[in-house]
DNA sequence: ACCTGAACACCGTTCAAGT
DNA sequence: ACCTGAACACCGTTCAAGT
């Protein structure tokens, strides 16, 4: 039975869901796909080559089916949103995808349709370029936070009664006080709130609401 | 000749310095001092205890210093940079942080001084520490992807023109056309442009610029 | 063209035994 | 208390040889 490019591919993704980064191994990986462990490098020169292609398959259509008429923020938003989907699809993803160089054709398909989105909002094009990645640091950075903060070691203790133990309410009043405000840590609701910092502060950052 | 843990710390992070994070290895941290690689064992549990101490010593005096009575905003900023000068100042520093959960010493002071802040900026408690929660992933993030364009292979081929060669003008226009208008990638003035934006996104979250 | 089998040069971690 | 020496159970990668 022949291995496929896609096949090992598609058992990598399969993989990495089960055992998380750290313990995926080209080893494990072999094993999986039934042949010995030098096989799967007929099919992709080195581990760093299969790790790529797998973050640019988490991408796929990240792009697809965008409204183009939707006013920017909207647009902004949306990729945003898109982007944080896919990266929470798979186990550790975000971590994956943070570990590797920009240039993937999907990730550069994300990249356009964001730019695109922040010209509409008045922004030059240099600004246009450097909002989409501030916006981009900001969505890994907070799936990265919350896959680890799931794929912890939970020694009965989970992440958050780990930081409550860590805080000291005299040394850290407010970071105290914080956390007992805060239901859940990161999620959906978390996300969205540093999200919109980013998109109010694009108006008073950029000329006017009109192109060019 | 005596070893201490200072000692082991401080020679981590010089063969970090040297070597970069993937190649930062107990056995050579142990050839480095001059004893068997077991020996280091008996002052850090784990490798992920020692790289705990290593992200902490990163960030020793963050807070120190800081002028209490600047307005919030200034103290947001001067916080943020403040991070960003701790992990720019050694190899992988920003990857090294972010690979670790938070709650260490040094970080939960930075972390009580950003929430105070952002206090001070009018915030209710659970949206002053969500605010710090994306200054820091932007922070980290924006520094992570400074080091790792720094440290690739770099076959001849910096990681600029890899991203250009990368991008084609049809497919995407928007793009190339930043490309052409952003000098150099990352660096001080493309921090300050996300960080901006941030902090100008804030009193638009907010109530008004009140306690409380 | 695609895979096996075996090797090479490494890892982190543990632990009896020494001092 | 602190370290050695040696082992255990792994890694990624290469490559002659097979089919």
């Amino acid at each position: 039975m022949r291995l496929s490019k896609e096949q090992v591919l598609s058992t990598a993704v399969d993989v990495l869901d089960e055992v998380g980064l750290e313990q995926l191994t080209m080893r494990r990986l072999s094993a999986r796909l039934g042949v010995q462990n030098g096989a799967t490098y007929w099919h992709f020169r080195s581990k760093q080559a299969l790790l790529e292609a797998m973050a640019d398959a988490m991408l796929a259509g990240i792009v697809d089916d965008l409204d183009p008429h939707a006013p920017w923020h909207a647009r902004v938003a949306g990729l945003a949103h898109r982007l944080r989907r896919a990266l929470l699809a798979r186990r550790d993803g975000a971590r994956l995808f943070a570990s590797l160089f920009f240039p993937l054709p999907n990730a550069l398909d994300y990249g356009e349709a964001m730019i695109a989105a922040l010209r509409d909002a008045g922004m030059s094009h240099r600004d246009a370029a450097w909002t989409a990645d501030a916006v981009t640091y900001y969505v890994v950075g907070h799936a990265a936070e919350e896959q680890l903060a799931a794929g912890l070691p939970d020694d009965g203790a989970p992440a958050t009664t780990r930081l409550t133990r860590a805080v000291d309410p005299h040394r850290h009043p407010h970071l105290h006080a914080a956390l007992a405000h805060v239901p859940a840590p990161h999620g959906e609701e978390h996300f969205d709130h540093g999200l919109r910092l980013l998109v109010n502060g694009i108006p008073a950052s950029a000329g006017t609401a009109s192109a060019m």
